[in-house]
Formats: structure tokens, C-alpha cells, sequence
RNA sequence: GGGGCCGUGGUGUAGCGGUUUAACAUACUGGCCUGUCACGCCAGAGAGCGCGGGUUCAAAUCCCGUCGGCCCCG
């Protein structure tokens, strides 16, 4: 491991700015990384993420662990080469699927049993399969296999999800390859009540040694923002200061100037992405879905204060039709505005810390 | 001249005497989407069944006529 993984640049009541410095580059902080599942950050290609500023992106064991398997990755090389992308990669342990595909699994000490959704067929995900395979990725940070309670969550399941997140953390340590370029992070779990994230918490930094990062997941599962805010608020102090912390899964831009506020480093989230796919855009005014027939005959720009190449360069009006007429051109260029966007937003944020430490 | 088929929301179709307050797809209007099963999901509006007449307790469904479209035989 090449120290230090992290450098913080910056602190004060606005949040931190800091670099993660990975081997396969740094990483300004605070970030957002847009989500690539199967192995691609739909309807953009790399070469415009790169343009767009973005120098992480998150890939998803779960899904590349169905499709195309180890040996696809082994056959490239590496998951860099296999996406055609040289920046950093972090690798989402399939955790969050455990929630997502509930229908098909079932999860017990030993590991998660699921049906693939692709094909029905059935597959065992481990510890430390999930690292294995995270390993012949060789993904810069790592994600050990979690367990995410649902919402609303009793305080018993709540309490078996830490106790269960922590014990596969114990065997995702155990069965890494020593000594190792990629980072791991551990998961603070235990559902909706600060008692048991800080239990979690405090479990979780007992194998700190082994740590480079801690992300808290679970949140933005449905509870009231208002106690996702407020227990982040309470929780992220009790994480090591000098390491990155890492909010799964989150969020919308006002979630995320939140949670840099409260200390968090790193993000990601399907949100640019997806809504951007159905039609829907961020903007200056608020979210846009420009599915509204009232956009048919706009002629003014998309957001007149963007400056990305869906916004120099077309319509409202023109965007409406494509997303009507189910045109591709469409998801790329309101994924394009979506990300730039969200690149703004991350971008405002550091520039608003580092000027106060001025 | 003779015979046959078809006319149902914007469009394409299903239903062919009573479980239909007429269904489905699509288009339309709006909402939703937070470690992506997702060019997805939910909801709403929209026809009274070409038209006229009959049979029946009951007709989009059966009968007669008529109009329109298509096909076959002369």
C-alpha cells in the first residue's frame, strides 16, 4: 500500500477537501463517482467522462461477477483494461444487491445464495469470493461484502446486520492477498438508529490496521431525510479522522452538500445517470422532466447557466423530442448534463472549503 | 351482376347474446426513480362499439336495411 492513500488539503465547519491517491491516479475530494454497473457509466463514454473532469468511476462486483465472470476480467488483464478505463475504479461488493434483489436470495452467516437475475441460475457470494474477485479486477478500492438492513428495521435486525457486516469484514481481511496495492474499506452498517452505528462504528475500527477508508451504507433506503441527516450528522465524527469516508449509494445534490458538511469525502450514485435516461435533468432551476409536453416549443437552452455541449448546444424543445421519440442521443445528452452537473456541484463545494481555510 | 370479409378510445387490435361500469398495446397527460434487475415504474384522461331499424328480460355481440373500405368470381 502506497502511503498515504489519503491527504486531507482542508477542514473546517464547510467539510473537508483532501486527495486519495491511488495507483492509478489522485482523486480531489470531495467526490462524486458516477456508477458504471456493468462495467459501463451508461450512455457515456469514458473519453467524455475524462473531458467532464471525472477520475473515478464505481463498478459493481455482483453484476461483473455474473457477467462476463473472473475469467472475462483475468482474460483482459485487469477491469481497466476490460472497460477501456486507465483512472481509478472502485468496486461495489454486491451488499447492496442483497437488499435490491431480495426476491432472489437468501442470506445466511456463511454468505448470500441468489438466483442471477439474468438467467435464474443459482450462485453462493462469500466474503471472500467478493474479494477474490475484487482482486483479479484489481480495482484501486475494494468493498468487502455487506449486509444493509431494509427500512423500517427493528432493533434486532438492525443489530444482526452490523454483527453480520462486521464478521464478513473479519473473514474479507483475513483472505486478501498480502501485501496488496488496493485499498479496502469497511462498511458501518446497523440501520436507522445511532446506537447501533456507532456499535458498528466502533466494531468496524477494530481492524482499522487493515483499513484504508470507511464508508457508511445502508441510507437513502427509504428513511426520512431528516433522520438520515441527522444521524450522519452525529456518526461521521466518531469515523478516523485522517481516512476517507464514503456515503454509499447518496444521493441528490442537497444530500450530498449535507453530507460534505458533515465530513464525508466520497459518493455515488445512479441518480445523473438514470434520471437522465428517463428524461429527467438537473439544473440551475431545480429537476427538469422534460417529458412535460410544456417544453415542446422551448427554444431556450436546457440550463441557461450550464456550460456543457447539451447545453451550447440545443434546445429544451429539441430535448423533448428526442426523449419522446425515445431517441438515444437523448439518455447521452442529458446523462452528459447530468454528470457535468453533479461535477459542478462537487467542484463548488471543495472551491467553498478551500476558500475558507484560506 | 353474384359472393365474401371488415368497420370498437388518436392509431392498431381483442371481445362475437348476460361474469364488460367495453379490454389490450401504443400514443397522449402527470408523477416517481438515491452502493442500477431499470431507454424503467406508477397513475390519469380518452370509445359506448359506422349509421338506422328490429328480435330479446338483456345486443358491440343475433336479424334486416344502409353507408364506407377490401377481396374473390363473372
Amino acid at each position: 500500500m502506497r502511503t498515504p492513500f489519503f491527504t486531507i488539503v482542508a477542514r473546517n465547519e464547510q467539510g473537508r477537501a483532501g486527495v486519495l491517491h491511488t495507483p492509478h491516479g489522485d482523486v480531489e475530494t470531495p467526490a462524486f463517482l458516477p456508477v458504471g454497473t456493468y462495467g459501463t457509466v451508461k450512455a457515456i463514454l469514458p473519453r467524455d467522462l475524462k473531458d467532464l473532469h471525472y477520475t473515478m468511476i464505481l463498478g459493481n462486483t455482483y453484476h461483473l461477477y455474473l457477467k462476463p465472470g473472473e475469467e472475462g476480467i483475468r482474460r483482459a488483464g485487469t477491469l481497466h483494461r476490460f472497460l477501456g478505463w486507465d483512472g481509478p475504479i472502485l468496486t461495489d461488493s454486491g451488499g447492496f444487491q442483497v437488499l435490491s434483489l431480495s426476491r432472489l436470495r437468501k442470506v445466511t452467516d456463511e454468505g448470500v445464495e441468489f438466483r442471477s437475475h439474468i438467467n435464474g441460475s443459482l450462485h453462493f457470494l462469500t466474503p471472500e469470493k467478493v474479494i477474490e474477485f475484487q482482486q483479479a479486477c484489481n480495482s484501486d478500492v475494494m468493498m468487502p461484502l455487506d449486509h444493509p438492513a431494509f427500512y423500517p428495521a427493528s432493533g434486532a435486525e438492525e443489530r444482526a446486520c452490523l454483527l453480520r457486516t462486521y464478521e464478513w469484514l473479519v473473514r474479507s481481511v483475513r483472505s486478501m492477498r498480502i501485501p496488496s496495492a488496493q485499498a479496502l474499506f469497511g462498511i458501518v452498517q446497523g440501520g436507522f438508529t445511532i446506537k447501533h452505528r456507532l456499535e458498528s462504528s466502533e466494531r468496524t475500527q477494530k481492524l482499522d490496521g487493515h483499513l484504508q477508508g470507511y464508508a457508511v451504507g445502508g441510507l437513502s433506503v427509504g428513511e426520512p431525510r431528516e433522520q438520515r441527516r441527522s444521524l450522519l450528522q452525529e456518526l461521521v465524527p466518531h469515523l478516523p479522522m485522517e481516512k476517507p469516508r464514503y456515503l454509499m449509494g447518496v444521493g441528490t445534490p442537497e444530500d450530498i452538500q449535507e453530507a460534505v458538511k458533515a465530513g464525508v469525502d466520497l459518493f455515488d450514485c445512479v441518480l445523473p445517470t438514470r434520471l437522465g435516461r428517463h428524461g429527467a435533468a438537473f439544473t440551475s432551476e431545480g429537476r427538469l422532466n422534460l417529458k412535460q409536453s410544456r417544453f415542446s416549443l422551448d427554444v431556450s437552452p436546457l440550463d441557461p447557466l450550464c456550460s456543457c455541449y447539451a447545453c451550447t448546444t440545443f434546445t429544451r424543445s429539441y430535448l423533448h423530442h428526442l426523449v419522446t421519440s425515445h431517441e438515444i442521443l437523448a439518455c447521452q445528452l442529458l446523462t452528459l448534463h447530468n454528470l457535468h452537473f453533479y461535477r459542478q456541484v462537487m467542484k463548488t463545494l471543495r472551491e467553498r472549503i478551500l476558500s475558507q481555510s484560506g
